[in-house]
DNA sequence: AATGTTTTTCATTTATTTTTGAAAGTTTAA
DNA sequence: TTAAACTTTCAAAAATAAATGAAAAACATT
């Protein structure tokens, strides 16, 4: 295979598994086609490996950029803005996952706290089902919170190394 | 707050959550509607509580069977089907995680296997980035994957218990 | 086997998301 | 200050995903 190919393949990859988790197409195939560039990209080069339109490009890379996956660069003498994807996969591990709590979990916990609260008749079987089932998925909500937020603050070594060793 | 209004604020949720993470909003609401059901629910039972047809209802259940979320039952007498949810939060956290698993995680390790095989100039630039970005990835869903088969062998406890400790 | 009941299918419609591209806005340098 | 280089915006268009509803199929009852 040659690495024009394989390039493509990443890409599209990587494209396929953003969208499944939510993430627009080309967002993930931005952030893939910078990842694998070994020099900071301008738009127009953006814009030609993928096809898009500078519209396009550039919201996408903005986006990226509010995720913390992407960076600006100014080169001296150039006018342009070449843009560069962090390439340490833990970070971005951590960038995404500390990104997507804030924007989704943490207000669903929010709710979830609020409805656990509810009164009601303790015989009523409809609330006795609420009470319990929203009970058991915020307990559930809140250990995937705490479980992200160790992550969150743990070190690179933890997660590649300790974590492996429960887990195998 | 009352029931009725807890019930409707739930299924808003679980379907905001669902569809930030690529399933399909009604298909979260009619899981949440299952949830908090003490008693199964008919197809028109579903039709009329998300007001949705019956032509979205009958995919939407069919879904949520195949994903092991959701359970037909036969009342005696009955000619209709009713539909259940699985309510233990432990079982439906695993048929998620295996599910997606399967769909995702599995096709996207093979294809970084086969990229990670590939042959270059290891004084070309472009070819050493892709390497190395591939090779990490590759190395982080490896992790993320045995974290999963891991987790997915393991009992309730487990994960309700010791991995809160440890990461308390 | 004819009839009423329930479920499934799927072509069409509707809603949502994403992309485009041209215009407006900014920045830089002569 | 002006003009070229570059970036951003956003209304409209295109693409994609989801929902409808009527018809067909499957099923059960007499």
């Amino acid at each position: 295979m040659e690495l024009a190919e394989a390039k493509l393949k990443f890409i599209e990859a990587w494209g396929k598994l953003g969208s499944e988790w939510g993430i627009n197409r080309t967002m993930a195939q931005v952030h893939a086609l910078l990842m694998v560039s070994p020099e900071a990209l301008t738009t127009e080069e953006v814009m030609a490996e993928l096809s898009i339109s500078r519209g396009n490009a550039n919201m996408t890379l903005r986006d990226l950029i509010d995720w913390g996956l992407v960076e600006k660069q100014h080169k001296t003498g150039e006018r342009k803005e070449f843009f560069f994807a962090e390439k340490d996969t833990w970070v971005i591990a951590r960038r995404v996952a500390e990104e997507r709590k804030k924007r989704e979990l943490d207000p669903v916990l929010k709710i979830l706290g609020q409805l656990t609260e509810i009164q009601g008749d303790e015989k009523d079987p409809a609330f006795k089902t609420f009470k319990t089932s929203v009970t058991d998925i915020n307990k559930l909500a809140k250990n995937v919170n705490n479980t992200l937020e160790t992550m969150l603050k743990a070190e690179e070594s933890w997660f590649f190394g300790s974590i492996f060793k429960i887990f195998k």
